[in-house]
DNA sequence: GCCCCTGCTGCACACGTGTACGATAGCCAT
DNA sequence: ATGGCTATCGTACACGTGTGCAGCAGGGGC
């Protein structure tokens, strides 16, 4: 009786609702299918999610009708009942650094098989934003969360408890270890870069790092100084230069660098982003890489093959990086609906190994140089 | 068992004050909040909307207890009544796009601004597929929704209306004219790249495609014929080849060319990876760009700046791009919100000047070659 | 004493969907 | 004829929030 139907059209008599808003023909709803398939709107329900409850013709009929009038079943109402929302939240830097859109892209793949959606947000680095953004991701209800380059990190652990929504961090970037993360093994890449210098008679090599106060710059600084260790060779301060990751930046510092009084013959660099503007800076002096200056990178960007010379790099396996974060998260949200103990500490920390790609912009040292110490 | 005892709660008919089921501490309601502060949700509701119907004093007490016990209102509820999402949805080809990450950066910043979350889905260039993922953003009922580099473009004209949904596209790529979009003016950008390579003193310029068959590879290779039209130079057919817009397909098209009996002196590629591609082959076969070959790109994406030499090419300003088609989406989702009739034709198609910005990858045309023909 | 107005608050809805539970009809075994 | 089972379908919630409207206290004007 009182089914409340949407048919204003229906002449009732209290209808005296003053200019009837026409609501111009908004999205039909399951109750307009329901009506129109002469059902209960429950029935509908269960026949668009194929329940083997309801009569097999009764369920072709309503699809049919369904289909016809173009009915999308409102994703809001049902997380509101079924208390999830099938999307996930995404804080990276910005979206404008390849870094970042590679692993995105990796982490929309995964997520878009699973009929998940991903809502972005940019943290510019800044902790004091990184936390408003998670709040407001939150706040939609979202199932689970992955951060990349956190600057907050740990910080995570109390808001894991209050949000109840699980967290992956890629490459966390606040000192100490979260939960769950993937992370590259920074370490390991820069040092094998520095031995691959050093093996190619460099004596004189930098760092050019990034003055964020990364977490992932620290590591990369400590492979490189181990790999200096390994070979004997004393760590020189004056060689360890800063940027922030970008290569204006990366052009001063590395400018600077070749000023020195004992220039350096090897560059490493905190990321390819950097070896960008070292070898330009490299170039205005009217230097040539590798000739007179070898230059690494980190991440193998995709146009690292396609510079003059080609970058030796540390190859981040970055898309990877980000199924993998994605895949983990699948695993902590599926954990959280079944039961609470289980799977919760199936994934914790995953490393990924970096490999070095030997290209073009790592060359012998010069002799003369070399004996210019 | 079922954790939904919730409900056991409130059909007890005695207001219960006591044997609150703990329920494993979900998320605080606003019927938590409001039983703490000994009011009525409303009251709640109204307080956090710093509503001047409720007593000051007691939306004071309201707010301190909502940020004592962690409250965050239920943006899915929220939007089940107000019936808007603050949220658009946004469809690219795929993030790792150079081009893409730039304009999805625009729109976020924007968006950001005002509060809205974005959620991104790739299209991969897949017409079926870019159909699909939008009619799932309106079932999550996405206020808006833009979309990059259209495959469908004119074909969003019926569906703009069953879904009711305001949409904005960038760069469409269909032949045609949809209602609002943000395009750069692409004949003008190769016409002007052309004109300069005309004016080095170049006749045997190539231009490099895109098979994909985009409307904006066909509008560039108009302006290209453009210009040499005007210069009185004749097309030559063999002289239009096609990548796909990466590098690695570049590099095959271009070695074409160059093997040409009569090849081309300059190049005029579709967009920088492209160029990056061409500059590559270029390279494999010992010629020198500018001196043997200029190349001009599309874009001026981050690293056209840092190549060697560096890259002449048409500036596209891709995240004003994204702003402008952010703001042109506010502007159409205020307007169907207000009334039907305003803002509707307040924006439509916005064209987008395109810059040359000219480097070292282009160069006087040698004589010798010059007369080669 | 009555009325109206203002300031504040609670009641009762509504939004669109999912799901536990009851109801009905048909069928079969007893 | 009775009871029980199966196959369907409808009834009544619930999810968490926003909002129109009624209610209620207090104050001021008559």
């Amino acid at each position: 009786m009182s089914d409340n139907d949407g048919g204003k059209a229906a002449a009732v008599p209290h209808a005296g609702m003053k200019h009837v808003p026409r609501q111009a023909s908004r999205q039909p709803s399951i109750k307009d299918i329901a009506r129109l398939a002469r059902v209960s709107h429950p029935t509908v329900s269960r026949a668009l999610q194929n329940s083997p409850l309801v009569n097999a013709e009764t369920a072709a009929k309503i699809r049919k009708i369904a289909e016809d009038s173009g009915y999308r079943a409102s994703a809001v109402a049902r997380g509101l009942v079924t208390r999830h929302t099938r999307t996930i939240g995404l804080v990276v830097t910005t979206v404008d650094d390849p870094f970042a859109s590679e692993v995105t892209c990796g982490i929309e793949e995964i997520a878009n098989d699973h009929r998940y959606a991903v809502i972005l947000a940019n943290s510019h680095a800044d902790p004091e934003r990184e936390r408003r953004v998670v709040q407001e991701l939150a706040e939609r209800r979202v199932d689970g969360i992955i951060v990349t380059s956190s600057r907050v990190g740990a910080l995570y652990l109390p808001l894991l408890k209050e949000l109840e929504v699980p967290i992956v961090l890629v490459n966390d970037q606040y000192p100490g270890e979260f939960v769950h993360s993937v992370m590259i093994a920074n370490r390991d890449g820069t040092r094998a870069a520095t031995e691959h210098l050093i093996e190619l008679g460099h004596r004189r090599i930098a760092y050019l790092g990034d003055r964020g106060g990364y977490q992932s710059d620290a590591e990369r600084l400590a492979g490189y100084k181990e790999a200096l260790a390994a070979a004997g060779i004393d760590f020189a301060p004056e060689l360890a230069a800063e940027g922030d990751g970008r290569p204006e930046a990366a052009i001063e510092a590395m400018d600077a660098l070749l000023q020195l009084h004992h220039s350096p013959t090897a560059v490493c660099c905190y990321n390819d982003m950097t070896a960008l503007g070292a070898m330009r800076a490299i170039r205005a002096r009217g230097l040539r890489v590798p000739e007179d200056v070898s230059v690494t990178g980190f991440d193998d960007l995709f146009f690292a093959a396609y510079l003059t010379p080609t970058l030796t790099t540390v190859r981040q396996p970055m898309r990877r990086m980000g199924q993998m974060a994605m895949e983990n998260l699948f695993k902590l949200m599926s954990g959280q609906t079944s039961g609470q103990a289980s799977g919760q500490d199936s994934v914790v920390q995953i490393k990924v190994a970096a490999e070095l790609i030997v290209r073009g912009s790592t060359g012998k040292a010069q002799k003369h140089e070399g004996n210019h110490a």
